[in-house]
DNA sequence: CTATATTTTCAGTAATTACTGAAACTTCAC
DNA sequence: GTGAAGTTTCAGTAATTACTGAAAATATAG
């Protein structure tokens, strides 16, 4: 199916592009991103049509989703005009930026959705029983964010401690 | 657009059917849900369908998708036939059974195609550094794991405290 | 067992989302 | 400037996913 990818690649390719489609990135997208990861090289978007077999538009499109992702980056290869791409080396930076990056287009909107639910005044039993329910989830989702925010912004090494240590902390 | 739904949980059930097609759930399965949670009473397929204005058969469908996803209690009232259903009232509860859900959806297959792959003997440079790439990524999502098996054990009043602690622990 | 209430299935259709090729645009070497 | 190399846009089309109504299946009261 694909060209010059060992079979190795491609099935981490394929698997990506599945798992993509149930994220909300589509399948494309998955393919392209599982492909720059596993690289050693950068690739330009002519390599990624070729490797992949989809139209080098389709790539252009795949291409600007996963900018908007920061999940990807450029670069310009000295003496050839053409853009590489590549996925950043950390896999915590991209587990971080994954994270951030999915709090910023599915938790705070619903967050400050819920803060205006709040806000207004109920008009009946039903409406004080539906703010009840709402101001739950409004904390615990609060309450998520700000522990988010905090892990965030430690090392990965300390993270990394951090998690290993693990329950043992509650005693 | 809704029927005998206050202005408040219609702008709650819209935002929930948007964030719905963001996530893996359509709009329908996201409104539905969104509709359960708000409601003081067990809904009937019924009342449901009358409330959000779609076909009986679809939300029939959308049910069975929330049950699968483990997010909604079915019940029977006395003297009546029809099924009844709720959210869970707790919402770290709800919070748990998503990430749980998610996890053995988005992450169990993953890992065990990573593991898969690993074990491969690599044909050449190219597979070497996949590999390679392919283990970061496999520790990452396995330390990430067990530290959530962990966590998810813990009641969530030991949670709450933990998160309150957050990183005044690292010193 | 029969009649009725309720839920589920499913084939057909509608709506949405993904993909392509051609054209437009941008960049840069000369 | 001009033209070639590279990239993006976009209208049309393909593929996928969501939704409906009718029919089938299931459950229950009498």
């Amino acid at each position: 199916m694909f060209m010059n990818l060992s079979p190795l690649s491609q099935e981490f390719v394929l698997h990506f592009g599945e798992m993509g489609s149930r994220w909300g990135i589509n399948r494309t997208v998955g393919q392209i991103y599982a492909l720059l990861f596993v690289s050693a090289k950068p690739l330009n978007a002519d390599e990624i049509a070729d490797a992949l077999q989809f139209s080098r538009s389709n790539v252009s499109m795949g291409l600007k989703e996963l900018e908007s992702w920061h999940l990807v980056r450029l670069q310009h290869l000295p003496n050839d005009r053409r853009e590489y791409f590549s996925a950043p080396e950390d896999v915590w930076a991209i587990f971080r930026t994954l994270a951030d990056e999915r709090r910023k287009r599915e938790i705070d909107p619903t967050l400050s959705m819920l803060r205006d639910a709040l806000l207004a005044i109920p008009a009946n039993d039903e409406d004080k029983f539906a703010q009840k329910r709402m101001t739950e989830m409004h904390n615990l989702i609060e309450m998520a964010t700000s522990w988010f925010n905090d892990v965030h912004r430690l090392e990965p090494e300390t993270l990394k401690q951090l998690m290993k240590m693990g329950t043992k902390v509650t005693k």
